[in-house]
DNA sequence: GCCGTTTAGATAACGATTATTAATTAATAA
DNA sequence: TTATTAATTAATAATCGTTATCTAAACGGC
């Protein structure tokens, strides 16, 4: 299960010379465990039990580890806060515009459309953002006929 | 020219009962002149020398009129200031990781991708957000090789 | 011209994130 | 095992874009 995936990112943190502190591991755990993409304030919420004097600031410090280790992707959107994904397969998510979920899904990635617009606009194309949004199975079922 | 679009944005408004003041014909026409996708401070900055005492606000209260009108899209990255865009027909963005410049490109809508997205997770599909990140041509170019 | 509503401007407030700093801790070598 | 050193934590202040609040001014219909 995702035990090894965990296991193989402490390795590779420490391979970096990232130490492996309780808190970096419950927060590299968490992420590992979960399929939500949580945002930093949740991450922090669900540790604070284990970790009642853990600061908010760790919690960034160490997504900004992760994320530098190649190992985590920060989702932004606007001014609303950045969700976490350990799920650095190729792939691609809906959102919900009414819960906020973020449902992960399969595409091909679109090379041909960067090929487009490389062409049409001179850029040098390194990557694209793709997100699709709607409303979730049951925000759908919740709402009034 | 863009006189034609300016116009008809004003009799809109009018229209929907907002009324027309010298700072919100000043911000309207500023976005209708540019290609660049402004922020709302790089607006403050340029209307600055012919409104001296214009609030920040009122750059932004009246993006946000503007907004709910339809006139104008609001394009939002992480905590990097939001730009807006006064072009509304189907376009998608090429941006330039260095500089920051938003450039338009044409392409068919991604419809069969919002259709299998809908297919695999069960949403009620509504919209995407697609953009392309690469180098710009100047900043290829100002690169040392 | 009067009255009710919109709007502008000034400024405070907000929320997510980052910077700063002092104290603590993990990894390594002695 | 202990000492050393650099990394890390926690607390808190600071930052920055944006929004809320409030007062005064401007507008449009009567």
């Amino acid at each position: 299960m995702s035990n090894n995936r965990l296991a193989e990112a402490v390795e590779l943190l420490k391979g970096i010379g990232v130490r492996m502190t309780p808190q970096r591991y419950a927060i590299l755990s968490f992420l590992y465990s979960t399929m939500n993409h949580p945002t930093a304030d949740e991450i922090y919420k669900s540790l604070e039990g284990n970790f009642p004097n853990m600061s908010v600031a760790t919690v960034y410090n160490n997504l900004r580890v992760f994320k530098e280790a190649g190992l985590v992707r920060e989702l932004t959107y606007g001014d609303a806060s950045s969700r976490f994904d350990a799920n650095m397969m190729d792939h691609y998510h809906v959102i919900c515009r009414e819960c906020g979920k973020i449902t992960d899904f399969d595409h091909p990635p679109l090379f041909q459309m960067e090929e487009r617009a490389a062409q049409s606009t001179g850029y040098q194309v390194e990557s694209h953002r793709m997100e699709i949004y709607g409303l979730c199975p049951d925000c759908q079922s919740h709402r009034t006929q």
